[in-house]
DNA sequence: GCCAACGTTGGC
DNA sequence: GCCAACGTTGGC
């Protein structure tokens, strides 16, 4: 099993938006970036840990745990004009835009990014890297398990 | 709002 | 294929 990191900007789609949704699952829809594409297409699997991440914002950290739940399809609003997604160049015959299921596991604590920083077994993070804007990156088994550690029990 | 860092675009 | 210009990300 491997482990990612995902971004979300709370004002856009929050831990509680993703608590609130049918089934607690969401189409990880929006990512127009080939490297993040690549890991959904190519990559996930179906049970693989995901680390939600709370990006632009306040305070921005981990929010909760969820899993990939879904293999690779088409995200739909690349063919919506009315999108701010919408991708001109993309085809439904030949989709350029992927995307895989989200399901919540677990709302947790906020895991601050400065507290992420402070570890020294985080150090290594790709997410914590420096000029880092890829909005999903992978997590290695040993810096999941610090971050579920620290992150205790589920949120009230 | 600033700005460093990075990805993408497009002229050549 | 190079690379300057531009746009975006995202922490601060």
């Amino acid at each position: 099993m491997s482990h990612w990191l995902m971004k979300s900007e709370p004002d856009e789609f929050s831990i509680d938006d993703l608590a609130r949704a049918p089934k607690k699952t969401t189409p990880w829809f929006g990512v127009r970036n080939y490297q993040a594409r690549n890991y959904m297409r190519d990559a996930m699997r179906v049970g693989d840990g995901v680390l939600f991440y709370h990006s632009s914002c306040a305070v921005p950290g981990i929010a909760g745990l969820a899993r990939v739940a879904s293999g690779p399809y088409p995200d739909e609003t690349q063919f919506d004009p009315k999108s701010p997604y919408y991708d001109p160049k993309s085809t439904r015959a030949n989709p350029r835009w992927l995307l895989v299921d989200v399901a919540l596991e677990r709302k947790t604590r906020l895991l601050p990014l400065e507290e992420l920083r402070a570890r020294p077994e985080l150090a290594d993070m790709v997410v914590l890297r420096r000029g880092n804007r890829l909005s999903i990156t992978p997590v290695t088994a040993r810096e999941w398990a610090a971050v579920v550690k620290r992150l205790g029990r589920d949120a009230p």
